[in-house]
DNA sequence: GATCTAATAT
DNA sequence: CATATTAGAT
């Protein structure tokens, strides 16, 4: 099953313009003597920065629509080789996360996010300077991740795996794998399933109420019809056959949870998945299209980055698409 | 042994 | 309260 799905996006994912047929956003559209012939006033080349700046522009302009984005600062950037590693992650001011939560989408969405640790600041890292650190290499493993934060965006890709797993699969490794976030763990997913079967549990109990005060985020995406069955078994290993609501073979056709209308190029109920810039050099694809994006921070990260999660099956498996969201209220 | 889940720690 | 980490079970 898995492997099918994998074929699919290969399949897809083959018939994506590659960096070099890509017209490089810096590059002119017009050539100089159409230009001319045009009377066109020929701009001067952009520069990085003046590529970055649109971009910001219109991800901007997105996020006055319905895009959630939050901050820039994550997106790898074109200029350097940025990435460093890796996972670009948000790393967000200690107490900032129920922040922006429900109500909302507050207009501009004040994004006050965070720096990311910098190309020039270097190195510091080790609190405490213990006096042996010549031996820790902070692998993309080993590394200790900042708090992920479950943004609404985040948790909904949580909701729609575990929707479309049956109860029955809807375990951590596999809504990580299915989730396919970059630098999301099973722990991360672990410890939010287990927060996720509280909620529903209360959330049966106490039928036809509306969810407490506190269930901000959990209210922000509805419950999946096969979650909401009487009884959330988890874990009971049986071969039951597929559940009746997830569907069985198909890919990822999730649409029954998604609320906003589609462009192409969009996956079912998931926000579609862009490749990850990281580790391809990739610009953004379609501004449009990538929504946004992940979580925590970013601290050391050596590269190596790509694979957090260890897809060792398929052999052949071109490099998977990595989603990456962002944290912002709204939904 | 990997991974799950529940409990507990931060 | 939200997440992370640990412990015990499968």
């Amino acid at each position: 099953m898995v492997k099918e799905d994998d074929a699919h996006v290969s399949e897809w994912e083959n018939g994506l313009p590659t960096d070099e047929e890509l017209t490089p956003l810096s590059h002119s559209l017009i050539s100089p003597a159409l230009a001319s012939a045009f009377s066109i006033k020929h701009e001067p080349a952009k520069t990085a920065v003046d590529v970055q700046r649109g971009s910001r522009a219109t991800l901007l302009n997105l996020r006055n629509h319905k895009a959630p984005i939050t901050s820039f600062d994550s997106f790898p950037s074109f200029q350097g080789h940025e990435n460093r590693g890796g996972s670009p992650y948000e790393r967000r001011p200690e107490n900032s996360y129920g922040a922006m939560g429900d109500d909302s989408n507050k207009g501009g969405g004040s994004s006050k996010n965070v720096h990311k640790r910098g190309d020039s600041e270097s190195e510091d890292d080790d609190s405490g300077g213990g006096p042996e650190n010549s031996g820790e290499e902070p692998n993309a493993r080993t590394l200790k991740r900042p708090r992920l934060v479950w943004t609404p965006q985040l948790h909904k890709r949580f909701v729609d795996a575990v929707g479309h797993l049956g109860i029955k699969n809807a375990v951590p490794k596999t809504i990580m794998q299915l989730m396919n976030v970059e630098g999301l763990t099973r722990e991360n997913v672990a410890s939010h399933l287990q927060k996720y079967r509280l909620y529903l549990k209360r959330m049966q109990g106490l039928s036809s109420e509306g969810p407490s005060a506190s269930d901000h985020l959990f209210a922000s995406t509805p419950i999946p019809p096969n979650l909401s069955g009487p009884h959330y078994m988890p874990n009971h290993r049986d071969d039951v056959g597929p559940s009746p609501f997830a569907s069985p073979n198909v890919p990822i056709p999730y649409t029954a949870i998604a609320p906003y209308p589609m462009g192409p190029g969009h996956y079912g109920g998931y926000e579609q998945y862009p490749y990850s810039a990281v580790g391809r050099g990739l610009p953004q694809q379609s501004p449009q299209g990538d929504h946004r994006e992940h979580m925590m921070d970013n601290r050391n990260h050596q590269n190596h980055s790509h694979n957090y999660n260890h897809n060792h099956n398929q052999p052949s498996s071109p490099p998977q698409r990595i989603l990456t969201l962002f944290p912002t209220s709204s939904h």
